[in-house]
DNA sequence: TCTTAAAATGACTAATGGTCAGTAAGTAAA
DNA sequence: TTTACTTACTGACCATTAGTCATTTTAAGA
């Protein structure tokens, strides 16, 4: 009989509305300021069950970064569709990479900052790296497409070019959400125009 | 008479002291996991009397962090000196700031997250970033002296590139710690690798 | 020796991540 | 319907730890 498949329908169910309840929380509040009894009021539930789900906060935490990562590939695929050829689409990603961080100013920290506060280790990693490896993946073709279409100098090495750039950009972002102000007051520097010469820097370190 | 000198000299000692105290458990248990028992005891002193000295943990933490780039200053000074020319030098500070992380790993976290960690804002960032500022001025003067003695192209804008550089390279860094063995495993491509890539791609990015 | 101010203490509080013995709800067989 | 059993859930409780404050110790000066 179904019994059993909808009892393992329900509490996947169960799963997504503690997922969905500790996102709400933890893109509000950030994650220090975010208590477990925060989540269990939002969900609905005591906070004992949260730990039927979930074996930590961390790990609650680990979805929430999954599902910005997520989000990102997707923005990533959408951006490169429009761009006529490989260098315009790393640019293009760059850009929605941009686009994604001041719609979603919530998942700033998430996504910055989460690895080194999930600091996921070894077989887990894996797994919550696979939706940047889909990023990645966006990134690597768009190099190889300008490679082959003669935008890009053909002597950078795709996949670790892919990797540098997302470092970097992820560097530069961390810089502008941590010394935001301070870059304008001590150094008469604008966070876009830091970014903008980013673009401009990346645009000729790759092009042809 | 020299009473109070003297006070206020053994006050800014037991300061020294409690610091001194800090970074050793701060640099050997990581922030998180250090408590501030374990300081007092490291200290000789009661947990109260920290706070005589210091507002919080995280202002302490602060003081270890400004420590780190005092050195990493120093070494960008040191390591200037030995090159012939501006691009060199730009080079030669990037490769003192791995060399940097090798000897003192223990201050990979606390640079890489520590502004993360004490959230330092408005007016405190301004002095906490002073060591900061100290390690740019000697990017910046090697740009500038690069564009001057025609190593590097005159179209970069030394400041900006600077900050650029800056905060790509604590990216790159970020991601090798961050991501260490996961790099390795599922992109075949070691920490080492990227670094070189990354001083490589920097090098054709930056000369004239 | 006595007075007094500064320095140091450590028991205490509050917050919070995580646990577990107990309860309720649901299911299936008698 | 009753009984036996399983699963899901609960919330009081525990352990840890940042930070506080009334009390004690120290030592300088009279």
């Amino acid at each position: 009989m179904g019994t059993a498949e909808r009892k393992e329908r329900e509490k996947q169910q169960r799963r997504l509305n503690i997922i969905d309840a500790s996102e709400k929380v933890f893109l509000t509040k950030g994650f220090d300021q975010t208590t477990m009894d925060d989540i269990a009021e939002q969900a609905e539930l005591s906070k004992g069950t949260l730990y039927l789900y979930f074996k930590s906060k961390e790990e609650l935490y680990a979805e929430i970064i999954k599902r910005g990562e997520k989000i990102l590939a997707n923005l990533f695929k959408k951006a490169v569709k429009k761009e006529k050829n490989g260098l315009c689409k790393v640019r293009g990603i760059g850009k929605a990479f941009i686009k994604f961080f001041n719609i979603h100013k919530e998942y700033h920290e998430a996504l910055l900052f989460g690895h080194s506060r999930t600091h996921t280790t070894n077989e887990t990693s894996c797994n919550d790296c696979k939706n940047v490896g889909e990023s990645n993946q966006v990134f690597v073709d768009a190099i190889e497409e300008g490679i082959n279409d003669g935008s890009i100098r053909n002597n950078v090495d795709p996949l670790k070019t892919s990797l540098l750039l997302w470092a970097q950009l992820m560097g530069v972002m961390q810089m502008i959400q941590v010394q935001g102000t301070f870059l304008k007051d001590y150094y008469k520097t604008s966070s876009e125009d830091l970014l903008a010469y980013f673009f401009e820097y990346t645009y000729n370190a790759l092009k042809a």
